[in-house]
DNA sequence: TGTACATCAGTGAACGCGCGTTCACTGATGTAC
DNA sequence: TGTACATCAGTGAACGCGCGTTCACTGATGTAC
């Protein structure tokens, strides 16, 4: 997985990379598919950078040198930094759509389901921690064009909540607004729970128990807050 | 409030600046005031230079040059710019904290009072734009220090809002844990609410009336849960 | 009030370094005939 | 099947630039007597 040093280091300033990602070109395939490899390597490397910084700081260089090519190759792939950051938008937050059409799959408002929901996002953080982290981290980037992919994203998961509300018989009846401003609640608290179970898993915060516990408590207090919603509403 | 062209400008790299803060240094005052002048103009000029970056990226040099002093009267304040950002979390929480505590000295549980909680809210984004919108873009920061630091005081607001439910003779009775439950997700609330306006002004998103009048709702949704959960535990 | 000395915020020059971007190039892969 | 040509991902060298950090310094402010 990781080379130690670099069988083509010939001492130049990019190749001095400790951890490099190198792409093998001996393995078979089209020239296509060859240059799609590069591309994932460099989003995944780029992942990686992006644990303990913003994209804000991350470097073109730094992306090469961890895939072991020549700065000048990122340009084949990447117009610059925060279009890569784009397409590590779609990447991340295909893998969380995945996990919100999971959530959906089942009936909102169950109790048992609370369970499931919370089980659901703590496999997936255990899964895609990269991916949460990202996320949330460059949520409100100072990147913009970032920052509004990730909304674009966020603003589609809540449209289909809503979506996913309507077609329940506890909420078909309530009014288009409303189901929009529930939903927005369900998802906020589904990413806060991502957050959350990460945190706990950095020790930066209370362990991934009580952060189950909680997020279980609070997705249960916004239920019967909506049951009670309904019911003023009529 | 921003000079076109600094009055010392011999053309070394530093002074470059096309924007500058510049520290009057012709006002009286004590030695040590004059410091603490200077670095309250390098802290509002980092707040400046972080609308549109993250702290991950921001230059110890762009902060002098937006202060018109040299690179190196840097160290006279801050140790590296994690130390900055450190002062700056205090600084934006505080004020943060001055609008928690002015929400919680109402009850929290009657109607009419949320109107005013999303007033002061919406006052509190309109003069401290810079402060919330930093809390937010730092609250999942790359840099360590800084993240823990608003954490630290996420926590101390929780802690207070949940002491003051325990005042309030509708959730006196309430078990500990719970009432800190109920807390994360009203301070929750609070901040998302105030970044949501925030992201109205810049035009991304929905415009000031509905993020007021969505505010509105989770809250009573929120409140509504929360006179349930205490029926479903008797 | 006046003089000699201490403090220390800010200076200005210098440093080595890694950055993003450009360019003509190479050589393996793919295509036409 | 074999040959001539086109494509284009990645190379390697070069560039100018701004970065963080160091250092001995200056000169206004503050203190002791």
């Amino acid at each position: 997985m990781f080379t130690e040093t670099t069988l083509r280091s010939t001492g130049a300033d990019w190749q001095t990379s400790v951890y490099s990602f190198p792409v093998s070109r001996t393995t078979s395939g089209s020239r296509e598919a060859q240059k799609q490899r590069t591309r994932q390597a460099m989003l995944d490397a780029a992942l990686g950078l992006l644990e303990d910084q913003n994209i804000s700081s991350l470097g073109l260089r730094e992306v090469t040198r961890a895939v072991d090519i020549t700065p000048a190759a990122f340009y084949r792939h990447f117009r610059d930094i925060p279009d890569l950051g784009v397409a590590l938008v779609e990447e991340a937050l295909d893998s969380l759509h995945t996990l919100v059409r999971t959530v959906l799959d089942a009936p909102v408002e169950q109790t048992e389901r609370m369970d499931r929901t919370v089980r659901l996002v703590r496999d997936y953080v255990r899964e895609h921690p990269a991916h949460i982290r990202f996320v949330m981290r460059e949520r409100h980037s100072g990147v913009r064009a970032v920052r509004l992919a990730i909304a674009s994203h966020f603003d589609r998961f809540v449209a289909e909540t809503a979506e996913a509300l309507a077609e329940d018989p506890g909420f078909s009846a309530w009014d288009g607004h409303d189901r929009e401003m529930l939903a927005g609640m369900l998802v906020e608290q589904m990413v806060q729970t991502g957050s959350a179970f990460l945190t706990a898993e950095l020790g930066e915060g209370p362990n991934a128990e009580r952060v189950a516990a909680t997020a279980r408590d609070r997705h249960r207090l916004i239920l019967l807050g909506a049951e009670r919603w309904q019911d003023q509403t009529d």
